[in-house]
DNA sequence: TAGAGCCTGGACAACGTTGTCACAGCCGGG
DNA sequence: CCCGGCTGTGACAACGTTGTCCAGGCTCTA
């Protein structure tokens, strides 16, 4: 352990460095980082007496020192919505894996929907030194990232597309699957159809909402409005919805869920419901099997979304890639029962 | 933008300092940090100035280096099992708010329940001078971790105790919890009941089966061998060994499932049984609620168990506490149905 | 045996920031 | 008019590491 207490009141602990590790094992200070980093030009006596330096008195090297002289600092960030959100989950255990493939740690924050809060930790991760950053937008304006992608910064958009920026993006085909849902349920023989989605400023919801409209008109039914609930997510106003959707002098035979949040708070409502109401929802969700109806879904595969977007930043980082890119990955209709139900009423 | 590129080659972009700053805005070096820290002493005009050159660089301050300087890296490690898994979702994101109330980032990694590969992660963040470290323990020998903590990194284990060293943890009540689920079946009439549940290895593990054995033994109910199945935890084994208590000449009447992963597979087993068997599972799963009948359980509040354990972690590092501690959270015991069936063969 | 070449090890600067200190200029009071 | 203090500013060292470069000692060859 080091003589004196030399660091400033402000430091947490008092940690050995390379130079005293080096005093302890009387050699030079860069013999002591040879060793550390694996370089060669150290002979085996040295390196013996080196080592147990470091052991005796727990050196570890500061890999913040280590990163302002290389510049470099082996870390990703990821600014998601909500760890909590099992969509999240998968994608980001994805990105993880990534970046442990290529020595990279990862530091996540949620932004919770908030523009603001997504730029501030956006912003701080630059102030990091983050090698790359994922983002999943809550905001449609990112021309605040601007200089740090001049800079350097690699920046891949994951689930939604940057706003005002020309950045890469990996993306589910929400109309695609919205479309494929719908003329699902309208195959089946429902043409009152509701859809009940997040707010069309998310681009996702957008999208899907697209979809919905898009299926509808391919099979030449015209949308009411009251069939459309739009930005609205949280659960009490979802099944306020769901209900008003389904009384009234024409009620809906199905339901197209925007999103795996409401879909399982439709599944509640219809849980009560005494008449069977086919319902279609984006987005899989664990246990969705087990339901009586299983509930059929579109489904994208989070884990994919995460793993290409973590590749393609870190063929960014590698320098093959020049202009960005939109990449979008296929969904898919996985019928359980719920969506097969015929239309009453 | 500086004149010259003068970085190395390792580095991935070529970024304004604070120097540069100061030569654009025609002032000194300090007087840069002075305004980008908002300390005092700075005239008006001074300040304007330098902001402009700020703006117009496109400058960020360098945390790596502040860091360097200050010693504080305002971020905090959590090392958890699966970042996929939803038992840790909402964990990890009180854990991100509680940091981001501190002005801290969270780093976080999956151990994938490999001893190894905790220590690596653990390590890894202590290198990058992690100012607190959060761990869900896959090990069960921690000791590598003494001279970090001697160096003054703050510790808090959760979930789960630390093995081998003297550190903080904060976890739940997995025999009460365990015990009182047992109870709740046996009080329904059951008196063999089955215990499907992780390795003892894994402390919450053993934790829950010695809960269960107390429960019997509180009823004067002698366990079988056949009746427990430790160890097992994929899907497939899970199923097997369900079916396995369920059939020869003494089946169970009823389950107890040892965490989230088993209660599923166990609730899709006896999905394709003719006769009711009772089954309460330990931790608590969306949708519970909505399967038919709804699964019993006895619930942990994960959130709660991440919001503490970092608010330990910080009052820690505020230098307020000393001695380790060990802190149990209550469960919770959910009856929804599968619980309260009554035995039947 | 001299010179060339290799191997090992160390001195030193640099990375970008912050803390310390000193200096210049100004004010007010004796 | 001088002195002490106060205010705004900047020079400089330090944080712990790595890259560059050079020195000294060795071996090998002519």
């Amino acid at each position: 352990m080091p003589e004196t207490a030399r660091r400033p009141e402000s430091r947490y602990g008092n940690r050995p460095t390379m130079k005293d590790v080096a005093a302890r094992a009387g050699v030079g200070l860069k013999t002591v980082s040879r060793v550390v980093n694996g370089e060669p030009g150290v002979t085996a006596d040295t390196e013996r007496r080196v080592q147990e330096a470091i052991e005796a008195l727990g050196f570890r090297r500061n890999d913040s020192a280590r990163v302002l002289r290389k510049g470099r600092t082996a870390s990703i960030g990821l600014v998601l919505e909500d760890l909590a959100d099992p969509f999240y989950g998968p994608l980001s255990r994805a990105v993880e894996e990534v970046a442990r493939a290529h020595g990279a740690l990862l530091i996540n924050g949620s932004s919770a929907e908030d523009p603001d809060r997504e730029q501030e930790l956006a912003l701080a991760l630059c102030a990091r030194r983050v090698d790359g950053l994922l983002i999943i937008p809550a905001g449609d304006d990112h021309r605040y990232l601007e200089p740090e992608i001049r800079a350097g910064v690699a920046t891949v958009f994951v689930d939604r597309p940057a706003g005002r920026i020309d950045a890469d993006v990996v993306l589910s085909d929400n109309h695609g699957g919205a479309r494929s849902g719908v003329a699902h349920l309208i195959a089946h023989g429902h043409r009152r159809i509701g859809f009940i989605g997040d707010m069309p400023r998310i681009h996702t919801a957008a999208e899907r909402l697209r979809g919905y409209r898009t299926a509808m008109e391919d099979a030449g039914i015209p949308v009411a409005d009251a069939w459309m609930s739009l930005g609205v997510t949280d659960p009490e106003r979802v099944r306020r919805a769901a209900e008003e959707m389904l009384s009234g002098p024409d009620p809906v035979t199905a339901i197209f869920a925007g999103n795996n949040r409401v879909t399982v708070t439709v599944v509640r409502v219809l849980a009560r419901l005494s008449r069977p109401v086919a319902l279609v929802g984006f987005d899989d969700f664990e246990l969705a099997d087990l339901l009586r109806p299983g509930v059929t879904v579109v489904a994208q595969d989070a884990g994919r979304l995460g793993r290409t977007a973590a590749d393609r930043l870190f063929r960014r980082l590698d320098g093959t890639l020049v202009a960005p890119e939109r990449i979008e990955l296929p969904t898919r209709l996985i019928t359980r029962g719920s969506g097969e139900l015929p239309p009453v009423g």
